[in-house]
DNA sequence: GCTGCGATGCGACCAAATGTCACAGGGCCA
DNA sequence: TGGCCCTGTGACATTTGGTCGCATCGCAGC
């Protein structure tokens, strides 16, 4: 309940390493990731929602943090103010497996340092936890959005112009609400 | 959130508007762009291309700037490094046909202060250029686009692209060529 | 507490859109 | 003339979307 596990065995994770939150509510990916994480140094607390991962923050804000975006109750972005505003060092990177360049934009507006995602090895999530300044050289796509994607993104838009509210979404872009539900449980198209 | 109001009937430019500087390389949509922005009190600067814009921001930076990605020669994402040097209080939105998450993340970590994906009309760019970084507040949009609408100028614009080419726009967006074919055959425009 | 309101999640049913295969004709070029 | 690619269209199976309904939940106000 309060200060995350820190254990003096040898063979477990020590006081130096890096602490690090994980909040994601697959139990399985969260399992898999904390075991990746922790084998490449860093003392993993992990958390299945982000009122659990508030309530672990509030005492000992992390290092780290690597962040789902869709997850049961509060949103991930809400995590994201939180964290910031406990600790603005954290180093938070989101890894969502519904990306979309709204939720992207709003991520690294309040604070994020780095957008992924699934799937994500934990190699590629070290590397971005890592990451700091603006790099002008990422390439530019050559293609344009597929008709579905465009789609997606542009629904994934106002969605967060509303406040993540589907029924006002769903109103808004002349749709039915139910449909509006089905398109966003569906992972965004290649 | 310093949007000037568009109450001004003014023949021509006033030296009091903000200045805005507008990046595009399509000749085009710069000129409709500028025409619709400075109806609505901005004092444009229109660019052809980063170089270009750089070298008119050098003497006078522009209090808002709204830039495209995808240009000959340096990218959009250089272009706002640039800006961010010149003067880090431009408010930078971008405005691109070729989004993606990646650089997304890239312009707002350079700087910018929204990512939007065209098309988008002139008073959406009005909104986000009066967007402040990391707040969170909602503007509240009036007109979201209807779904339909923003896939039919998609299609549009990529059937220009192609040259009215069928069979490869329909590649291009990843779409069979038989429904391409009975979207173009019905919709005109609504 | 209770009550109404709006949001949400989800099942079910049927209509509409789309994916897929197929075939015929046209323009182009070596 | 034989490939090659584009186009228009028909037919049919599959998928997706529109609509209705209902149970539940959170919340303001009584």
């Amino acid at each position: 309940m309060n200060v995350p596990a820190k254990t003096e065995s040898a063979v477990s994770t020590a006081d130096d390493w890096p602490s690090l939150m994980l909040v994601d509510d697959d139990n399985d990916l969260r399992d898999v990731l904390a075991r990746a994480l922790t084998r490449r140094g860093f003392n993993v607390t992990p958390a299945a929602s982000a009122e659990q991962a508030i309530a672990l923050a509030r005492p000992a804000p992390p290092e780290y943090a690597v962040v789902d975006l869709k997850m049961p109750g509060a949103s991930g972005l809400e995590l994201i103010r939180a964290l910031v505003a406990l600790d603005e060092q954290t180093r938070i990177v989101v890894l969502t497996g519904y990306a979309s360049v709204a939720t992207a934009v709003e991520a690294i507006k309040l604070g994020a340092i780095h957008y992924l995602a699934k799937p994500a090895n934990a190699d590629e999530i070290v590397l971005a936890l890592g990451r700091s300044t603006g790099d002008a050289s990422v390439p530019l796509a050559d293609t344009p959005l597929s008709v579905n994607r465009l789609e997606w993104e542009h629904i994934q838009k106002v969605l967060a112009e509303h406040d993540g509210n589907i029924s006002s979404t769903a109103r808004a872009l002349h749709m039915h609400r139910r449909t509006l539900q089905r398109k966003l449980s569906k992972h965004p198209p290649g």
